[in-house]
DNA sequence: CATGAATGAGGCTTCATTCAT
DNA sequence: GATGAATGAAGCCTCATTCAT
């Protein structure tokens, strides 16, 4: 779960030229994400969601093309501070295993945090896939190009990275779904043990 | 994923009598897996799998209670399927790795047979989330049992049983998601061997 | 005012096939009609339509693609009606001028008997230009050809066809407009006569 | 097309006083009549208008009282403008029939060189009826006194003099519409002088 | 069993207008 | 004079569901 910075734009956005503005834009998105994090996209109504920030229903339109435009910025603002977080925290690692027993962790926390929003994405499968398959491609990119290097260092098995790359996220978003989004607790660190030692020397003998 | 058989049954579903109404029902339940799996069931209404199932609307209550049903009944028939086919293929296997390997083989093939019926499932966490549950911890507990007992033996390492099936199905769905789902091929065998030889052991070396 | 016949196929139609079904569409296109030739297209909306037909809102898009398919049905129905009626009323016309003679006669009495009917065409410009062009120019077509035969007779003095055909098709809509329209009235037999008469002599004496 | 002078009034506007204010009322009119005639008045939003007028939606009414206040201005304007030129140019015509030749001359320039602004005079119909036939009340009354005039002096032939006017009124839109609007060219010279003989000499003969 | 017309609540979105700055 | 955020009523349309035939 290494990944690299980025920058996002949004032309279905309208960004606010006054204060008042962007504080309404901030609670529009705020309870969206509340919203779409409890309820699921499909049933959360722009009403719902205007009625929870507190403002009228057109003045969702002032700042947001239409319901998916939503969406897709929680989705990009989730893309990219999750990355940046993982980035920032996996910095200083010594070896490729540090950096993913720190990055798996700092994965876990993020979730734990957003809790709600983490789940959205899931969901973007659902209502945007282009925007799902861009999100995981993104993060995979980075991720292939690290597994590569550590690979050049002799740190990682002679696998193909790819391969690799999405065994990892897919332990990491399983297992965060499992204790995180079912439990709402924080992944044991028993189970977390578990995970780094599985991942490091895996878990079947032969014989 | 190893899971064992296991019988379902649903009150919300009318079983026709007559075999005119047997092919009704399956012409209708055909239409939806197709739409679902296609648009996602949210952008999928009761018109349109009756249009595609080349009956009038009101046919689709006289089987089903309500749109959900049918979500549900193909879920449900999916899981069945899924469980027995895995169950059959592994039957004879000498090793718990062996187990694993004949295991993930099957899932892929069923995934790219069944492509648009395994991707309702993931939808299942937005449109019935107790179901998406039961449906992971049905195919968690069974596998947990087979590893604990594989443990016994000595198969497996000191791992959090728990813990390395959510691992294992992590990587399962996301392998099938990336090159079956996505890509709409099989698993590549270079991908295929690379996963096996990373579950049994491990990835990343120290120094 | 001398057309021929013609058929119309409306593809954002759907065609009830029951009898309630057809009393239903009957109502519904009879209300529109009486709304849009009331207060224009744009100050109607599908809920007075529905709420004047006496049904749901919802029963509207059964039979009706959206808002825009009932105005052309109408001025379909229109365009198809009236060049019937004249191209009857016409047919034992000894001399062009008797058809002349006839045709406005059927004109201006199908404009007194669908008043508002008839209003509607000249909104077409602005809810669908296409539409009120092809009505114009499927009328102008058929005129046009009436004339140039009625030239070859020595009938029609030696005018461009076109240029004759849109001025007679002005004369009759601004008559229309101005006695049966706006007076609601019959257009009086003294101006009835005084047409006939400007456009068989003309109404300029050089000195 | 012969029609007199006349000065209006509309307390609905608020006439500027600074240099900046006049310009801003113009930047809105005109913004305000692209629009109109581009795309009508119901599809022509306030906003779109004081987009394209590059200026706050807040500012429009600090000139205009509410949307149908510029539609009436343009209209006005459009009236007031048309009428001065046709009366200008018809100024020193000898004859009755050479004041016809000049006022449709006259006229047909006009819609050229105002195309959209002559297609919104059409749309009147459906904004303010009362507008549009006080505009076409004002146009025949005093092209009814022209004719009356000249039928006092033996250059016009014995007919209704507004049924008369009102088949001139009608010519010349058809016409207009025909080649103007619909084609965006000047109205053929061929046309315009079959159009000449046509209301001199008419058209039809009797056997 | 099957039909298909009918329902009506509710969702998304637009837009004329107001008003505090 | 000008701004632009905010309003909220109202419009168009969808769709799960019911029911008489």
């Amino acid at each position: 779960m290494v990944v690299d910075n980025e920058v996002f734009v949004l032309e279905e956005i309208n960004l606010p030229k006054t204060n008042r503005g962007q504080e309404t834009l901030a609670k529009i998105s705020k309870a969206a994400e509340d919203l779409f994090s409890k309820k699921g996209y499909y049933n959360t109504s722009i009403t719902d969601i205007t009625h929870k920030a507190d403002v009228a229903p057109g003045t969702f339109y002032i700042y947001f093309k239409d319901k998916k435009s939503v969406f897709r910025f929680l989705v990009e603002e989730l893309s990219h501070t999750l990355r940046r977080e993982i980035a920032i925290a996996v910095r200083d690692c010594k070896t490729r295993f540090d950096a993913e027993y720190v990055g798996f962790r700092t994965f876990f926390n993020f979730v734990k945090k957003h809790r709600g929003l983490y789940k959205i994405i899931w969901e973007a499968q659902f209502v945007d896939d282009k925007l799902f398959r861009e999100y995981y491609s993104k993060v995979a990119d980075g991720y292939i190009e690290g597994i590569k290097q550590a690979q050049a260092k002799g740190e990682v098995g002679d696998l193909d990275p790819e391969a690799l790359v999405y065994c990892l996220i897919g332990i990491s978003n399983f297992i965060g779904l499992r204790w995180v989004i079912w439990e709402n607790k924080e992944v044991p660190e028993e189970v977390f043990e578990s995970i780094m030692r599985f991942i490091k020397a895996g878990a079947f003998k032969d014989k």
